[in-house]
DNA sequence: AATATTGTTCAGCA
DNA sequence: GTGCTGAACAATAT
């Protein structure tokens, strides 16, 4: 039997992987582009005025894209640096025609030699604007090191360490580790066999050595996949709601908040202890 | 029609 | 100062 939440399904979550596909996506479409125009649909999703926005990005070319956490930046010819977050909901469409604009559009870029990057939003959680730096950025922010970008092992413990969180909330803290969000996290754990209140500082070594290697091997599967290969059989994923059956050992998948979220775990094999 | 959904930010507390 | 928790916020589909 298939779950599918259908929310989730329609509007899948920006986190890390999510990120990196908008990344190669808008590389595809505006990469050495000159950005002919841009319009400010909404100002609620600009960070700053929107007409300041608006005028700072115009006749700019990005030269290159980079993803840091659930944040793609994108370097401009002008000493100042584009930054996107897409909140809960959001993504980026292209489109040619005026009338194909996608629905919930915030944002708009006109490209040279035709077509529209969409900055969509349906919920409008997500944020666009300018930056001095990137590297400004995660200073201001204290974003904690991306999860995927080749963090050993002895600087994960050392991030962890001294902390007495509940090891969901300490993987889904962005100064902490950036770029795990809500179901990441889930799944991490759901591979990792702990339960998701675990205080950090209870579990043992190899536990942490566990979720360590999951992280890594999660977070690359997940990229890889891309939202459009199918993610492994025994992945939590498609089954990420109350009263499923655990595809790993058949146990009741169930819902629980923890840290103000709602966390799906295997009542089996990721038993409280 | 009330509820559930998310990441970020911030107040309050130990 | 630091870490942790819980709430508020945005908007909308169910």
């Amino acid at each position: 039997m298939l779950f599918i939440i259908s929310e989730f399904k329609q509007f899948p979550m920006p986190e890390l992987p999510e990120i990196e596909s908008f990344k190669d996506f808008f590389e595809s479409k505006a990469l050495r582009k000159r950005i002919e125009k841009v319009k400010v649909k909404d100002e609620v999703v600009v960070s700053g005025k929107g007409k300041t926005f608006e005028e700072g990005m115009k006749n700019q070319i990005i030269s290159s894209f980079t993803r840091y956490g659930k944040y793609l930046f994108a370097d401009l010819e002008r000493d100042e640096t584009l930054m996107m977050h897409f909140g809960m909901t959001g993504k980026l469409k292209f489109y040619e025609d005026e009338a194909e604009e996608p629905k919930y559009t915030r944002v708009i870029f006109n490209l040279n030699g035709g077509g529209n990057l969409a900055f969509v939003c349906r919920r409008k959680l997500g944020r666009i604007g300018l930056v001095s730096s990137m590297e400004d950025f995660i200073k201001e922010h204290d974003l904690g090191p991306d999860a995927a970008k080749g963090l050993d092992w002895e600087a994960f413990s050392e991030r962890l360490k001294g902390r007495s969180g509940k090891i969901k909330s300490i993987l889904m803290n962005q100064q902490v580790l950036a770029g795990i969000g809500n179901v990441y996290s889930d799944e991490i754990l759901f591979q990792s066999g702990i339960n998701p209140s675990t205080p950090v500082n209870k579990l043992k070594e190899e536990e942490l050595q566990g979720i360590y290697k999951n992280m890594n091997s999660v977070l690359k599967t997940v990229i890889k996949a891309k939202g459009k290969d199918k993610l492994p059989e025994d992945y939590l994923h498609d089954h990420r709601k109350a009263g499923a059956e655990c595809p790993k050992c058949g146990g009741e998948i169930v819902k629980e908040t923890v840290g103000g979220r709602s966390a799906y775990y295997c009542r089996k094999h990721q038993e409280k202890k």
